[in-house]
DNA sequence: TTTTAAATGATAGCATTACTATCATAAATA
DNA sequence: TATTTATGATAGTAATGCTATCATTTAAAA
């Protein structure tokens, strides 16, 4: 039995918490595998249900609705994401380094973590690039907001903001630039994938490219302001 | 009557030309109108319909369904936009400059266009923001890509490419950045007004602090690889 | 160990969504 | 004037997005 890591969850995501049944946990599962498959639009609670084998009442005794279970899954993944980085840069004192650390993690294919039993972190990895923009891209929004359902990404984003700060402080926008390596990260991966000529490597389609274009864009703003 | 502007549009995103008649201009006006309100989640034909005062069987007769109706409408405002930046950068040499007003021309409150009497374009700019990935962000890229739904998109983003490599054949990354900026400038309003925390500009809410900033993204990058 | 509570399974039902089809009529075109 | 073509009106159907009820199984408390 090796440890397990938890990553605390709002409790407003979920009706019951998923992670304390068996139950739960296939839910969990199948719905991250099912909305890879078949894409969050076509994803139903009914279908995932008979995947598991239970019913969709019973799915709607844990998640309010699909859109509760996509901002469960990206709340949780961004959680995650905090916890790798900080696990991964806990001894590194070099804000430089440590950024661009941050930036390989943020960009790199994700491996199973051993830690987490209950979740593919590779699948899941694949979900929050196509459909995570989704969670927050609607007009509950702000309500959501309110909620703090949003906090895991904004911790997140804080996290690589003070690390940007800490490599320059004069620099201006760390925050921006955080955000803007996040949503990067993802949607030069999307693209390179699916619409290759929206980027630079569409031949290779290797995430070592997004990662150096990356570190190129954020270390040259960076340094400019010095 | 002031002279017309209109946007060649691939003939796979409609079953009837909604530019041909008045039916199909309230459709496309009512439907700006009532995404940008509603949320393209909640937004429905048949809802459309009843504020026209048409039937539901009316709008698919122009539109297959409501994400052929997104795409249309993303691929209408990226050939709308490519025009604008044609338009405005028409006269200046100098692709520096050229760059400069290209990203003011993204990142800017977009004024109602008189060149084009049928579509709201403040209304549209503000759909887009909010909307606009939703058009490629689905199980279906692959397929649209083949169709050419997106060559608005590309054929814009290949511009602002071409217009960096003017600036610095040496940049290496010239579509990634030009994809780049046209992401981040919707994506940090978006942010700005709903996730201020995000970004650097929650308090002012102004827009010129996302040109400012992609200004000092771009051309530290370009600068940086001399 | 009993008793009680909590979680699941099974089934039903209902309003809305996402369409497709048909037929009559009005408008535009040949 | 004949004939396409577009619209209006209405129906219908499968799937979606839920909510509700009741019996049963499982787990926790007494």
């Amino acid at each position: 039995m090796k440890p397990q890591v938890q990553i605390r969850m709002n409790e407003g995501l979920f009706l019951r918490d998923p992670l304390h049944s068996e139950l739960g946990k296939n839910i969990i599962n199948h719905s991250i595998k099912m909305i890879h498959k078949i894409g969050f639009e076509n994803f139903t609670f009914k279908k995932v249900a008979e995947e598991i084998g239970t019913t969709e009442a019973g799915v709607y005794r844990y998640f309010e609705n699909k859109h509760k279970l996509l901002v469960y899954l990206t709340a949780w993944y961004w959680g995650w994401l905090e916890f790798q980085i900080i696990f991964h840069t806990n001894n590194i004192t070099d804000p430089i380094i440590k950024l661009k650390k941050i930036i390989t993690l943020l960009a790199s294919p994700v491996e199973d973590d051993e830690l987490t039993d209950h979740i593919d972190e590779k699948l899941l990895h694949g979900l929050i690039i196509s459909e995570g923009s989704k969670a927050y891209l609607t007009k509950e929004v702000g309500d959501d907001n309110k909620k703090k359902f949003f906090k895991p990404y904004k911790d997140l984003c804080a996290i690589i903001g003070s690390v940007i700060n800490e490599c320059n402080p004069k620099y201006k926008y760390p925050k921006s630039l955080a955000s803007t390596i996040i949503e990067m990260a993802h949607f030069q991966h999307y693209f390179m994938h699916y619409l290759p000529s929206l980027t630079d490597f569409g031949k290779s389609k290797e995430e070592s490219n997004i990662i150096a274009f990356l570190n190129d864009l954020v270390f040259a703003s960076i340094k400019n302001n010095k």
